[in-house]
DNA sequence: TAGAGTTAGTTCGTCTAACGACCAAACAAA
DNA sequence: TTTGTTTGGTCGTTAGACGAACTAACTCTA
């Protein structure tokens, strides 16, 4: 059991949506309970099955304070009792554990061809997924929107079906997405400056939850940092492995959106100097030496259609199985561009873990080695700095799955649900 | 006059100090009036002088307490009264001003050849500058920490004799400094794990105020933040400009130092491959063609000797000046490579303000509008994504500045003197 | 089977500190 | 002088954490 872990000097600082440049917030008492609150919640959510006793002891919370806390996030439906301990010592604990049944988090993430929508509850567990085609890349952005629009008000339909209160609904883009949810460029997508978390807003009518976007990379850093295997982990970073390359930047335990929210674009650093053509008119993009594209490129003969993205990647999978020299030489190659990508990122954040995502999950066994070489090799700090590099386990469904991620974070950084 | 913004969505986060991993404490009472009376302090700083009414107006604050919390802090001779307004309508206000008298923040800078140590009141401003030959590079580290407790003890003495109590000391180094304040590595200065923060306060002996060592770089980034114009901004990098280059990361409004202590090591990025070798044992690293000794290895006959690299950047200075084709050529190329850098960073990071210093200020002419281009030319995001690249107006004792301005955020961030 | 011991959770009184309402003080303008 | 305005303090209220005492419900032991 953990030791109480009390320290004097902390401050009550704003968490979440306030404009830059206000300060610092002050603070009263209906901020120590809302602390304290979500204390409780997370420590149920990663303790569960507890007792108040337990909450208690480790917190360092006052034993009175924490029944307080406990039926008030009872009476919100957000725990609840299960069954008692038996045969041991003392009076028998009554068990917490979170409600997974009145309340779902719901996220949707749009690319270019397809996209996937899933709704989890409270303690993280899947409720639904779809993934269907979308034509992201070719329909204009209105429509695109109103498809989203429809998307989510079937998942907000189903959620009400089964009696369950939807806490907010996140959409993930690949592209440079503000801190106000408008999508500033996504080239894939051929979008401009679309209010996309406004518009949609606006298409659910007053949906009575908050409706954000942001950036799938973003995302998925949230959804590693809540869902993969990083206990304790406070400096993460995720990097999306699609036909573009992104990163999430989780630091301090926080997603880092940068000054304008357009942080994470490794994609785009020069990692090859006159290197291959970007489609952003630079040469040597680690996007380009890297990313995905190119490597199919060179492997699938007639190009890349991003439609056909999974059967392609399936394909250079097998003639890599099969010792196919070409590709492995291929394969080598990008892995020592992206650990050369890597290493830039240990060496300027050092963070814990990088985590690779998407397809270089399927190509981890013949990238991961090689790059984690690369980067180690590049990193002044000796071991790297202790940053180790990782593949995601949570699959393709990373970036949908932090956006609802996203909406149960908010939900613990205190922003609960009214007692009923 | 500011409008009240208070925010219903607050938590009480741990600051600063606490063991990674231990996760969100919860809150009390006391935490709530640490809070405001940080909240007070750094309204006065921000708005001095201003009255209590003030006070309660801007920050949302009850009258009542704002009077509480104002007598709390000039209790302990943080905040002091002032005269009267006059000429208005209404009752005259009595102002408050920080009181720069009781209290000193010192900060050391060590170098390979000097040694800067400053103390500055509460207020910000310097009480004592000192600049010292300091042996740094050749003496063992035992010697160095010596000599450094020496300086440290010369400057709490003088302190002492002004009749100011030290509320911390901070010590700056060229190197890779863990989260203890434990110097994992300084090749400059020769040194491999030396507690410096600890080895410090063992010889200055229980000296009854924190004692703390971080990244020269980091403290430069503090340095900007408090001292520079940069108001309103909560991500910037800060980029040295010595022999070496390194970058502290200021985002979302604090420092961020990496899972390890050793963010912002953007000086061995490998910036054109296969390009000069590195006594890092790579090539081409940022350092070797954006840093300095490259610089003056070109231009100045017989090698760089850290002792004498101000005259040497002088001469630097001169011969651009007098149009020199070859510096103004290598200062070009300079340029070009340290934007690239910059472009790294702008692209990762996307920071509101970059801010370059060192010897950069002083070849600021040549290489600014070059480097700006070059970065701009590389981000992904339209315009660098807001990013500015700008130069610093601290001087070389920024880092010091920076030790120095680390203990008055310790301070602002609620960790108060006691009252009296 | 009757304590004795142990652990869980509640009740109640205390205390900190923010808040709202009110009030006196001190000025300018009429 | 009167009126209005602004400042800053007093006082009672209130939210909510804390500590101690208490009750509940079990196991263990004699």
């Amino acid at each position: 059991m953990m030791r109480p872990t009390r320290n004097g000097a902390q401050l009550i600082t704003n968490t979440q949506g306030s404009a830059p440049g206000t300060g610092p917030q002050p603070a009263d008492f209906t901020d120590v309970r809302a602390t304290n609150l979500a204390v409780v919640l997370r420590f149920v959510r990663e303790n569960a099955p507890c007792s108040r006793a337990d909450i208690a002891a480790s917190t360092g919370l006052n034993k009175a304070t924490v029944s307080s806390l406990v039926a008030d996030l009872i009476d919100r439906r957000l725990l609840r009792e299960t069954g008692l301990t038996e045969n041991r010592v003392g009076r028998p604990a009554t068990m917490l554990v979170l409600d997974g049944s009145p309340y779902a988090a719901v996220g949707i993430e749009v690319n270019v061809d397809y996209l996937t929508a899933v709704a989890v509850d409270l303690k993280g567990e899947a409720l639904l997924s779809w993934r269907r085609a979308f034509p992201g890349g070719s329909a204009s952005s209105g429509q695109a929107v109103a498809g989203i629009a429809g998307v989510a008000r079937r998942v907000v339909t189903r959620m009400t079906k089964e009696a369950r209160q939807v806490l907010g609904l996140t959409v993930a883009v690949p592209g440079l997405v503000d801190l106000n949810g408008s999508v500033r460029l996504a080239p894939n997508m051929g979008w401009r400056d679309v209010d996309l978390a406004g518009d949609l807003a606006k298409a659910l009518r007053d949906p009575g939850f908050p409706v954000l976007a942001d950036n799938d990379a973003n995302l998925g850093a949230l959804a590693e940092l809540r869902f993969g295997p990083h206990v304790g982990v406070r400096d993460l970073v995720y990097l999306t492995g699609e036909i573009g390359v992104g990163a999430g930047l989780v630091l301090d335990g926080r997603l880092r959106r940068g000054g304008a929210g357009f942080s994470g674009e490794i994609g785009h650093i020069e990692i090859v100097p006159g290197g291959p053509p970007c489609h952003c008119g630079r040469r040597g993009c680690l996007e380009v030496v890297a990313g995905l594209g190119a490597l199919l490129d060179r492997t699938v003969p007639g190009g890349v259609s991003p439609a056909e993205l999974e059967p392609e990647i399936d394909e250079v999978v097998q003639r890599a199985e099969a010792g196919d020299p070409v590709v492995l030489d291929l394969l080598d190659t990008l892995a020592g561009n992206l650990g050369r990508g890597v290493g830039i990122v240990a060496n300027l954040l050092n963070p814990e873990v990088v985590v690779l995502g998407g397809y270089y999950v399927k190509l981890a066994p013949w990238i991961l080695a090689r790059a984690e070489q690369e980067m180690l090799g590049r990193s002044l700090a000796p071991a790297g700095g202790g940053c180790r590099l990782v593949v995601s386990g949570l699959g393709y469904g990373a970036a949908a799955l932090g956006a609802a991620a996203r909406v149960l974070d908010s939900v613990d950084s205190g922003r609960l649900p009214a007692p009923a």
